[in-house]
DNA sequence: AGTTCATGCTAAAAGCTTTTAGCAGAAAAA
DNA sequence: TTTTTCTGCTAAAAGCTTTTAGCATGAACT
């Protein structure tokens, strides 16, 4: 007879089912006051027997903790969203919180409307995330009641922040093509008002000294093609190894060696950035690239979440987490190559 | 002095501010009982002032209605998911309803502890999504007190189901395509034990008849890639059209046929099945395709499951929603056909 | 014997809202 | 004048849980 009924069992289910009151099943079901070990073993067994779970609607009214967080974002295409979204689920539903979903649109009406909403629903804290990192947070987050977590964007001073770590990413795969044996590197990345195609083309220059070279232009696939056309139809040096600032750029940079009938990767290597794997495993050779650990940053964000919504202190700023070198045969192998 | 306090403003704080009790506050806020219209607007006024804004917790602990729903999906990547989730968390948001995000990763443990905590939450309703049609959901979702409606999922007999009209869709392009004036085209597809494959296909046969063919084989660019050179490379007609039965197989068709020096448009024309933008754009040239409308899905979802919750009647079985041509440039116009 | 202590349990309050039942007063009807 | 009806308001209950304060009971002290 596992609630069979049409009714959710409460806690007074419970307590009646096993004799005893209602105070006493709580103690015995949470381990808390004090209570005869035989009771309360009986009273756990009533409430497994009975399908008993309690109502998290009045958990959280009680104790001002709704043990749920808001996720709010302005990515419509989410190419970075989800798998960070499905971090941060996957690592806060093993302690109890669950994950709203607000995407919205870059459209202030929207997020403000969501906001709202979050705040009513009493969330322990949002965590914001952004794709174009240079855009404003569509909404005023800083004197929010409760805490909140910028990934991918950056926050009011002293706010907790999670990135990629942009410039260890560039330098892994500037020192991959390094210890290949190349040395005339390119490097082609996105437009320069991105804060992201900064920081590594910084990184690719202070790693590369004089010679190196930073295109940038637009996340596409197309800016790849036509940059290797400039570069290859210019008189001069040509590169023996190109470093992209994205996987679709790498991809337009491959069509565009093929076309040019260069080999991958004995006349030119290729590394792309983001490990986006309908891409990347996709590129003919397959792409060598730099994985920002999506899955990562959406566990670090959420065991933030987590603690400052429990009053733990964080360390506030910009935290980077490390990215990692994915080896696919863009590159040729320190073996293979020669 | 907008709630520049710590604590959040409840119905008491109005009360006593507009010199009522708390009923009436209530009454005032939400147009119940009776009330005078000066006390009324005096209410309003004043919780506006203060920033009252009710707490859904206890809200929905009282109506057992939490206005909240949970979105179940095992799809990690999101290319389906997410256009699909921003619809719903769209269309919802405006009716008050916020939206909880699970990701299953296609784990049975995992997706029984996100349906524990959706139902402990007491949600509306669930929306079930996959990504292989095949499969069966990761979890019992037929015996629950609350409505399910399911996307890219088949329910059980009776449940609300909504799929794009992939049978539409198909025909869309292939009549495209004879518009065009093409009459010897191939349909090159992903695996056959995907229904919407199957579907897609029989609908593809159905408008061509004899001479037709289907090609099933991988989600993948590189089977576009193969099956081309197949039929390039054997004896007998080749074919002016192709349509693929997503945009990553037609990204490899219209590499493999320029591989080939087959011109696209004007030798092969060449239709895609996704609009998957980031595809279909950077295609050279760019690639017509169908749509399948994602976010209307969203919509539709979205309001099924609201409809549901309220328990309004809503017609069972599977919903079929129109697919939309977006034309690009990989079949030509039938002005610039000659 | 009288006091202190520990144990096992319970009643009641608190958390915030909506709804029900009903009270007082004034107006309308008898 | 008495009864009915309507109006505007309120007290209290309900929704479900956790926590606080406290009540008996029996054991261990002084």
């Amino acid at each position: 007879m596992k609630n069979t009924g049409d009714r959710r069992r409460t806690i007074y289910d419970v307590a009646k089912a096993a004799g005893v009151s209602i105070s006493t099943a709580s103690n015995a079901l949470n381990g808390t006051g004090r209570t005869n070990a035989e009771t309360r073993e009986r009273v756990r067994r009533v409430a497994e027997e009975i399908g008993f779970r309690p109502n998290a609607l009045a958990r959280g009214l009680l104790s001002k903790r709704s043990h749920a967080i808001g996720m709010l974002t302005n990515d419509t295409y989410g190419r970075l969203t989800l798998p960070m979204a499905a971090g941060v689920s996957e690592v806060l539903v093993d302690h109890g919180v669950s994950v709203f979903l607000c995407a919205t649109n870059n459209d202030p009406r929207l997020a403000q409307l969501h906001l709202e909403a979050l705040l009513d629903r009493q969330v322990d804290g949002i965590i914001f995330t952004a794709t174009r990192l240079d855009l404003e947070p569509p909404v005023q987050l800083s004197r929010l009641p409760i805490p909140v977590v910028y990934v991918f964007a950056e926050g009011p001073a002293d706010s907790v922040t999670f990135f990629p770590d942009d410039e260890q990413g560039a330098r892994l795969a500037v020192d991959h093509l390094k210890e290949l044996g190349r040395s005339r590197i390119l490097h082609i990345t996105g437009p320069r008002d991105y804060l992201a195609a900064r920081i590594r083309a910084q990184s690719y220059l202070d790693a590369c000294g004089d010679g190196a070279e930073a295109m940038f232009g637009e996340w596409s696939e197309e800016w790849g093609h036509e940059a290797v056309q400039t570069v290859f139809a210019r008189p001069g040096p040509k590169p023996d190894a190109i470093f992209c600032g994205s996987d679709e750029i790498a991809r337009g940079v491959i069509d565009a060696l093929r076309d040019l009938n260069v080999e991958i990767p004995t006349d030119v290597a290729v590394v792309g950035f983001d490990n986006w794997e309908v891409v990347a495993r996709q590129t003919r050779p397959p792409l060598t690239t730099i994985d920002m650990e999506l899955k990562e940053l959406g566990h670090r964000a959420g065991l933030a979440i987590l603690s400052l919504s429990k009053g733990e202190p964080v360390p506030a700023g910009i935290t980077r987490l490390p990215c990692r070198l994915v080896v696919r045969q863009s590159c040729g192998s320190p073996l293979q190559s020669d």
